[in-house]
DNA sequence: TCAGGTTGTAATCGGTTGATTACTTAGACA
DNA sequence: TGTCTAAGTAATCAACCGATTACAACCTGA
């Protein structure tokens, strides 16, 4: 070779992981089916095969994606529930999502698995993954069914434009529902989503 | 042949829309890239040879199937807006946007069209389409842009329990958010999807 | 040092998919 | 009735994708 890059090598365990963050960026980008797994292994800096032999599948790389998200999620929100502020409780739980977003992935991930309910190995984990937050934020921050509903949806809807690429948009009635949707802060949205 | 089944042949303008109306349902429930051709086909009765030759590509059906699906919105809250009862707007936009969920294919589409903002080709209709019904409820049913974001956001978590199956679950939470996300009617919710 | 397990890849294979082509057949109308 | 157009399909193709296999290179420790 002309290059002298020599090829790091990885223990198993570190390179797992940067096979998972590789693969929330790209199933975020293009979604399970539109996904592939040579697409992952280039944003992994390794071969497809490998990618292949580390999860055993696709669909197993994709379940484990989709459960990693939702830990990420429950650990953001139960730091932001046991936080002391003067803030209420849905302020830091708003707070902490948005700044999910700066992690690239998680929340397109998501999306894209709660949009595949009506498959068969994917659908029970992303039913799982959202009664989960739903009893976290109702059980555990002590949010009434109603304003842990409200909540969630004004989550839905972040993940919405968020995907949509709205904050992106030049459009002066797409940035007022972003601003909106983000409680405001149009700025700090835009910055967390540019990464 | 043994049957008698005469394949009934129809005006190119009338297979237009039977393909359509199952494109709908099958994009619905896998997804752009999930969705194969003749899976439309299969469901529409026709050959995968004749999908594609009538509307060029796959792509083009999709964008098709995203323009209706947001028309059919746009119609929907029209009607609802220019009604004329004792309830407030935002009350007949909601119960018009539930009974979408009746029509199987609609609200699904559109969750996926707007989870590939990515996408160069897909992604500018659904970014057109969402701003459409944006638009729409914030200038002409009149919600200042706060409620109108509100009413969004919930049709966002509506879209997601749909996708998510909750309703047909059997767990008392999942029936509990269900029951908040559609306003309290579980069951016209469930009779609806049930279609 | 060299043996063996671990990390990693090149090559390839079978299956799938969107698209194309060449061909049929139904039906309207002169 | 015969003809011509529009509706529709069978067959096939090239590209792609996930998975498998066989092999290479690296590193550690006895």
């Amino acid at each position: 070779m002309s290059t002298m890059e020599t090829r790091q090598r990885l223990p198993a365990a570190e390179r797992r992981e940067s096979i998972l963050a590789a693969a929330s960026v790209v199933f975020g980008d293009r979604g399970y089916a539109g996904a592939t797994t040579d697409q992952i292994a280039t944003a992994a800096g390794i071969s497809q095969a490998y990618v292949v032999r580390t999860f055993g599948s696709k669909e197993t790389l994709f379940v484990e994606v989709a459960r990693r998200a939702v830990g990420r999620i429950e650990t953001a929100f139960r730091s932001a529930i046991s936080a002391d502020d003067d803030r209420t409780v849905v302020q830091r739980l708003g707070q902490a999502y948005l700044d999910l977003i700066a992690d690239r992935g998680i929340l397109l991930s998501l999306l894209h698995i709660f949009s595949l309910g009506n498959d068969p190995a994917i659908g029970p984990v992303g039913r799982e993954g959202f009664l989960t937050i739903y009893r976290l934020i109702r059980d555990e921050a002590g949010l009434p069914p109603e304003e842990a509903s409200r909540f969630l949806a004004e989550g839905m809807l972040i993940n919405t434009v968020l995907a949509l690429q709205l904050h992106d948009s030049d459009d002066p009635d797409a940035l007022e529902l972003v601003t909106q949707a983000c409680g405001g802060d149009l700025g700090r949205f835009r910055a967390l989503a540019a990464g």
